[in-house]
DNA sequence: AAACTCATTGACTTGTTACTCATTATATTT
DNA sequence: AAATATAATGAGTAACAAGTCAATGAGTTT
């Protein structure tokens, strides 16, 4: 399949594309960025967009899903089912850190996105709590973790990270806050948690 | 001053156009109300938007810190400087919840609006911040809270509100998130911090 | 190699919205 | 009462950005 010229070359445009404008909207914002921002950053014409994508909500959405199964996947390759909660816990934000800049943008601007962009959000957090799910009931029958319903020791988690991600601005003025924030937070959250 | 009948009017329909702009950014977004909007329904013509602030940008910062002064004022009067952290933090929903549409918005699009909206957003966390701090300061010396960084204290319990304000779309449809999970969330973070 | 297909182009159209300004009506001053 | 000042009006302007489409030229088919 695709063995021809004209495919491979449209196949492209649109990988490109797409790559560029999760790039864009990493650097400056998903609403911020126009359809002509891509266009210019990917060295196409603007029409070129539209031959791709019907509209900027449609490269929105295929933007927002590509960027949501890359970096599911990276959390699933970088999550040991059997570690402990907190190596857990360290190879989520090992994996947020890598995506950093989109994902950022994604949940401070999630709320005023279509809807459909809620899907991806949800798939990625949803891949997230299952891991950490279990392995807190783990070690919540080891008598390791407080006793505490398992959603609220998650949220509580969550709550903590994208609070530092959206509050980046005030926490650091420039640079990751994930990589600046890392381990004191990790520290402090298992200190809560742990009996 | 201001007995004179023209100044008083002026005053009338700025102040009013305030209250219809708080309203109107609680219901519609900060960003997606627009300045024709909040004209219509304040019941007075576009140009007078303008006649009463420069720029929209104007208009939104005057909003804001009105919004601010109203929530610091309403936060300070329910907080008794002497009552358990968990009082105050009973106070503290207590007083988001009567200022929950315009809280919200701004949360979620305080990164996406014009830098001097930060200013009154850290007021009004400061506000809290000072007094969630004595309280558990007191409670920690006591030994009725465990041991740990008061400044995480305090961002954990601001990292799980505002993750439930944000994504009060996921955690209800309709309705307060605040007023449906008070009591868990209160609940939840006082067993997490106490020994 | 001629006919045809289609990805790409970029100037143009359309819709939106912040902001302007000459005009009007009403209050204040002389 | 006449002259003056000004709050409010709303039709009009300007800027921006998404989306369109006829033209182009390179690739594919016959």
């Amino acid at each position: 399949m695709l063995k021809n010229k004209r495919q491979q070359q449209k196949n492209l445009t649109r990988k490109h594309l797409l790559e560029i404008a999760i790039k864009q909207f990493g650097e400056t914002g998903i609403l911020a960025t126009r359809t002509a921002d891509i266009a210019k950053h990917a060295n196409v014409s603007h029409g070129t967009v539209f031959a791709h994508f019907s509209t900027q909500e449609d490269l929105l959405t295929a933007a927002v899903e590509e960027f949501g199964s890359q970096i599911t996947q990276r959390l699933h390759e970088l999550i040991d089912t059997n570690s402990s909660l907190s190596k857990i816990l360290d190879a989520h934000i090992t994996g947020l850190i890598e995506f950093e800049p989109f994902y950022t943008r994604l949940i401070i601007e999630r709320r005023l996105l279509p809807a459909n962009v809620t899907n991806t959000y949800v798939m990625i957090q949803s891949t997230i709590s299952f891991h950490i799910g279990i392995a807190a009931q783990k070690e919540l029958d080891q008598g390791i973790v407080r006793k505490l319903p398992v959603h609220l020791l998650y949220n509580t988690w969550i709550g903590l990270i994208h609070y530092y991600i959206t509050n980046g601005d005030l926490f650091c003025s420039s640079g990751s806050v994930l990589k600046r924030y890392r381990h004191e937070l990790l520290q402090h959250y298992i200190d809560l948690i742990t009996i």
